[in-house]
DNA sequence: AGCACGCCGACT
DNA sequence: GTCGGCGTGCTC
């Protein structure tokens, strides 16, 4: 057993396989799967993951590996064949599917070196550099113009490269000291110690009493200082402990009681129970109404969970990762628990995933990637609102939370729960077939009614004068609200909506010069800027195409909205929350525990608001516009419309007040939106599956896009229509392939994107046949600046 | 991906 | 004649 064979931190087509390396005879007994590893491959070395130790290769010329970067597996055996699992489905590299299960922190950091090796000496140019140390960073050099010099003396031997390999992230340390001495000479040498050092003798007289124990230097109340001579002395030794960094500290949570269930409640958590307690794998669709209880039903299984000595994992989408949210998990587990979301650091994050792999905690409450959780006794995973398309990584490995939970959950043999008000289609279909099993929470708890829903046609608004952007009943019912102090949600879906420049006179509209978008209007910097390519430029007060004065900026950002509302209405008190109010960290909790602390009268923002809040004085939400995303290129518009609108409807009357929604909307008579307003989900889910089923889509076809892009827009047209003729021979009949045509943002960042989808139902081949194209094109795409990618089950069909 | 090797044009 | 441009091919 002394071959390793290792996955090298290249992620490219040809460096996508095992390489072999000898293990040194020092490390036999340490090196095992699952290991980092250090790895000379070329010239240079390289982070590594250990795939499988071997007693013999064909390979000849082995090289041996440099050092293990850790001292036990940072991945289990489940997981490594999870990774396994991932690069075949979401054909992607064997090296990203195993970084995507490690927090950031435990990627590899690069740096190139040159050193003396003191042979001989320099000339006076490099000597310069080097001053008078030994070693300088690479760029430096690069930098000096001094790569020439630098290669001759390579050759000569007086200098050589050093490739080093560093893990990016450290753990935190604390500065331990422990008293030496006993107890009474403790005292002696307190008497001995020279009048004028104070600060040692007070220092020593804090350990009086607990000599034996390691303290923190504020324990003791010494500087470094004091601790260096009295270490000097003999007195007292140091040590580095380590230690987590606590995003949570300073802290409280009030520990609460499991809430008794509902008749209702019962029902459903009874069978997740009894697999919990059977040890069998099932996937469980809970399906229940805002307000229903579905947390109280996670944390009772939870619980269960834990006293059969597993562990759980949460996951729930970022932006409902609030703190109201993590607080009740927090509060019945306590310290049981651990957070996993995108506002901690990386070292934050690198400590929580410590915490979760040497198995302090038992319960993991994250995002998308928390999925990941280093578990290796999973009792349960829970998705939360399990429709949200967060769940899908929009970048390689792009993976589907939801498979990979229910993939860990099968090899651990435990339930899974989907839980939401509207699940996606894809679940719900599953579930009517049986593939999944259904629960369901009709009623809300308490059995408070659902808010009633008023839908507003805005053209019959417009028809009859109203100009605003707040029709005549919302007006209203806003007015109403403040006069008897209670708090109005105002909701605008942003998206395909945000505020761009256009011209009155001639229609120009301000679009980004390196993507087919409109740029977005900035307005604190009177600045225009590109969402996809980050491009920005100073806003235009004249018109560019026309000269024409008459330029100003449209759409109904959520800026124009507050400034409109209080034109109409000075004294009213109002917190806005989009992506402009929350971009500092905490912000988000700030603006939240404001409203909360009735600090406005009305709340107003974008998507990030729909989710998650639970305030008893909420009575009136408002929907300014429910259509605006019904019209985009995307199959799952009107689901994600009737998801949207049933989300922000149930924010309303949670609580002892009632609660009332209004919808403003120009097409009133759509599906989504008449159905959302009825909160009836059965009803809406048979008219889309007669829709997608007429359509093709999912969840009768999967699918496949494959999206080519290139600086000329003949080679990245030509490039696909290559490739559909490449992939068509190999399916059946029943597949069909759109396309290829221009995506529909036709080009980004100056490159043109065209694009194919395949719908399919059985095909055996496809996956290898797109593996080929992949292969065929980071060939040869790589001379001709050809960029190939390929989605399996998109989410994002832009 | 990086990096070295290798084969052709513009300079001391 | 050399320096250095970037096409090609390899990394256990």
């Amino acid at each position: 057993m002394n071959v390793a064979s290792v996955i090298v931190d290249v992620a490219a087509m040809q460096t996508d396989r095992p390489f072999d390396y000898e293990i040194p005879e020092r490390w036999r007994e340490v090196i095992q799967p699952g290991m980092r590893v250090i790895v000379p491959f070329g010239p240079r070395h390289v982070q590594g993951f250990v795939l499988e130790i071997k007693e013999d290769t064909e390979i000849r010329k082995l090289k041996p590996i440099v050092e293990p970067m850790d001292i036990v597996p940072v991945l289990s055996e489940e997981l490594m064949k999870l990774a396994q699992w991932l690069t075949i489905e979401s054909l992607c590299f064997k090296i990203s599917a195993l970084h995507v299960m490690l927090p950031a922190a435990m990627k590899a950091k690069y740096s190139k070196l040159i050193r003396l090796t003191g042979e001989k000496s320099l000339s006076p140019e490099l000597a310069s550099l080097f001053e008078d140390q030994t070693e300088i960073p690479w760029e430096v050099a690069s930098e000096a113009d001094a790569l020439t010099d630098i290669r001759k003396e390579v050759k000569n031997g007086t200098i050589e490269v050093i490739y080093s390999v560093k893990s990016k992230g450290r753990t935190k340390t604390v500065r331990m000291v422990k008293c030496l001495l006993s107890e009474e000479t403790l005292a002696e040498t307190v008497e001995t110690i020279a009048k004028n050092a104070v600060k040692q003798k007070e220092a020593l007289l804090a350990f009086s009493g607990r000599r034996g124990d390691w303290l923190t230097l504020k324990e003791t109340g010494m500087s470094p200082a004091t601790a260096k001579s009295l270490i000097r002395k003999g007195w007292i030794e140091e040590k580095q402990e380590e230690m987590y960094r606590d995003p949570h500290s300073g802290r409280h949570f009030e520990p609460d009681k499991p809430l008794s269930l509902t008749e209702n409640q019962q029902e459903a958590i009874a069978p997740i129970l009894a697999t919990i307690t059977d040890g069998t794998t099932e996937t469980f669709l809970l399906h229940g109404v805002t307000g229903s209880g579905k947390t109280e039903i996670y944390l009772q299984s939870i619980s269960r969970v834990i006293e059969k000595g597993q562990e759980a994992i949460v996951l729930v989408p970022e932006i409902s990762l609030t703190p109201q949210m993590t607080e009740r998990f927090k509060r019945r587990f306590g310290n049981d628990v651990a957070v996993l979301h995108s506002g901690l650091s990386i070292g934050e994050k690198y400590d929580e995933w410590r915490k979760i792999s040497r198995k302090e905690v038992k319960v993991v409450v994250g995002a998308r990637s928390a999925v990941f959780a280093p578990f290796e006794n999973i009792g349960l995973i829970i998705i939360d609102e399990e429709h949200e398309t967060s769940y899908k990584q929009e970048e390689n490995p792009r993976y589907h939370a939801r498979d990979v939970a229910i993939w860990r959950a099968a090899y651990y043999k435990c339930p899974v729960i989907l839980g939401s008000a509207t699940p996606s289609l894809e679940s719900f279909a599953r579930a009517k077939k049986g593939v999944y099993t259904l629960l369901t929470l009709d009623r809300r708890v308490n059995d408070r009614p659902l808010p009633s829903v008023d839908i507003i046609d805005m053209r019959e608004e417009l028809r009859e004068g109203n100009r605003s952007m707040f029709s005549r009943t919302l007006f209203d019912k806003i007015k109403d609200r403040l006069e008897k102090e209670e708090q109005t949600v105002l909701f605008l879906n942003k998206r395909g909506y945000s505020s761009f420049i256009m011209c009155r006179d001639c229609g120009y509209v301000a679009g980004c010069p390196h993507c087919d978008v409109s740029m977005t209007y900035h307005r604190h910097r009177h600045q225009l800027k590109c969402h996809y390519c980050g491009y920005e430029e100073p806003a235009p007060n004249i018109c560019p195409e026309c000269g024409s004065e008459h330029i100003r900026h449209f759409g109904t950002g959520t800026q124009k909205v507050e400034e409109e509302l209080l034109k109409l209405l000075p004294e009213v008190r109002i917190i806005r929350m989009d992506v402009d109010t929350t971009g500092t960290k905490g912000s988000h909790e700030r603006l939240l525990r404001q409203f909360a602390n009735k600090e406005a009268d009305i709340l107003l923002g974008t998507q990030m608001i729909a989710k998650g809040l639970d305030f008893p004085n909420i009575t009136l939400v408002g929907v300014l516009s429910a259509d605006t995303m019904l019209h985009l290129p995307d199959f799952r518009s009107s689901e994600k419309t009737f998801q949207l609108l049933t989300q922000v409807s149930g924010r309303a009357g949670r609580h002892h007040l009632s609660g009332e929604v209004v919808v403003q909307t120009y097409t009133p008579e759509h599906y989504s939106i008449q159905l959302a307003a009825e909160q009836n989900y059965e009803s809406f889910y048979q008219k889309e599956m007669m829709m997608r089923n007429m359509g093709g889509y999912p969840p009768f076809y999967y699918l496949a896009l494959i999206n080519v892009s290139h600086k000329e827009a003949i080679e990245a047209s030509s490039a696909a229509n290559k490739i559909v003729a490449k992939i068509k021979p190999s399916l059946s009949q029943a597949a069909v392939i759109l396309g290829p045509v221009a995506s529909p943002i036709a080009r980004i960042n100056d490159r043109y994107r065209w694009q194919c989808l395949i719908k399919y139902k059985r095909e055996p081949k496809l996956t290898v046949v797109l593996k080929e194209v992949l292969e065929h094109y980071a060939k040869q795409g790589k001379s001709n600046g050809l960029l190939v990618s390929i989605d399996v089950h998109p989410y994002m069909l832009m």
